[in-house]
DNA sequence: TAGATTGTTAATCGATTAACAATC
DNA sequence: TAGATTGTTAATCGATTAACAATC
């Protein structure tokens, strides 16, 4: 049943896109139905699982059938917002943020990077791809004038904070933080972590102790 | 209690990442003390979650003290790893690649490059900062010699899981997948996922939901 | 000592999964 | 129809948290 004004878990939300990307493929391959033990077993996660995560969705499979793919793959993108266009805004034009600027993916998924700020007098004007970096007291103005969703935090730790609650109270949305520094946000403003070299000191802590464990069939897929 | 040989949750190993940031810096502001409580605080938890936590570490806190700062950060720098040198070699040497490599990130957390790898022979050859990209057929040899740790994908989806195949069958520890594909590997390899676009995505998702519900004590910091 | 904080147990909460009636 | 898959309930599992004895 379709739990419409409840907000599903993040967890959901990541397996949602991953099932889109999925039934994407599968559809772009030919496919007109897709079962949600298929979905499973490429996502290493439970039939269970799945089915019980598209039922957040306002669309049905058929027993026996299952789902059919393309319609399917609609209804997720609606769900997810991923049909529609975002505009996002960059803070911090050191090395991170320069890639990130150059790096087609953001355009590619429907968002766009509308403007780059940094703190550094000497950055601002500077070009970065067809971006010139713009000065952070410039950002409020901005916002009003283009109303813009999203921000980035490419910024260092020490200044992610700062940066988060001028964007708080220039009335972004959301906020994408890169840093290492725990950064906090009114309810109303989500605050979404990636941090890649976080990821990697996991995986170096997770590879060592699955190291210790010799052959102990694993929990852990 | 000391859990060794227990490998601790995921959930617990980022937090215990987080905890070390937040202590070095408190460290290195001066701050012989921490309590459970300010931990908690300034990361968003509460301070059963943090005592549990650190209860991994074969460390203890004081009553009525809390925990000594400096000794606290090397133990959970000694139980994450976070005082080891790791290698790591890039896979894919396109925007995304070249980023990584001359982002000071990795170095400055022990991380070191040891090579950049390209499928395309057009690739193959050109410099990245002092790196010069060398051919996927290289990869095994390498690592043989070199006895590498972890791999970066940082490949198109669609060749992911290939490289991910050919890394594990070369003898890597770990694999951090930047692509939006899923990939898996034998259990005595791990695999962490960090896709910026998709926790755009995730954002983008979270926050059109938080803001249709309009201000319901929020649940979601 | 009195008061506060730790380490840990037991309770709660939420997420995953097994199982099965409904159904094509 | 017989068989297979969905949607959903109930059971299980694991993670978080409240609560408190131990202790400095």
């Amino acid at each position: 049943m379709d739990d419409s004004g409840e907000t599903p878990p993040r967890s959901v939300i990541r397996r949602l896109s991953k099932y889109l990307f999925f039934i994407r493929q599968r559809s772009s391959e030919g496919s007109e139905w897709v079962l949600s033990h298929e979905i499973a077993e490429t996502l290493s996660l439970t039939s269970a699982t799945v089915r019980r995560d598209l039922s957040c969705l306002d669309f049905y499979g058929t027993p026996k059938r299952g789902y059919r793919a393309q319609q399917l793959a609609e209804a997720l993108q609606k769900f997810l917002g991923a049909d529609e266009e975002h505009s996002v805004i960059l803070v911090g034009a050191g090395n991170l943020g320069k890639a990130l600027a150059l790096h087609q993916g953001f355009e590619r998924h429907g968002f766009h990077i509308r403007a780059i700020y940094d703190h550094d007098p000497s950055v601002v004007g500077r070009r970065i791809g067809h971006f010139r970096v713009r000065a952070m007291s410039e950002i409020e103005n901005d916002l009003k004038e283009q109303g813009v969703g999203f921000g980035v935090l490419a910024v260092p730790a020490g200044a992610a904070q700062g940066v988060a609650d001028d964007l708080v109270s220039a009335g972004i949305r959301g906020i994408l933080n890169l840093s290492l520094a725990h950064v906090t946000a009114p309810d109303h403003v989500s605050v979404v972590d990636s941090q890649v070299v976080a990821r990697l000191q996991e995986l170096a802590c997770v590879s060592r102790y699955s190291a210790k464990e010799p052959t102990k069939p694993g929990k852990r897929k």
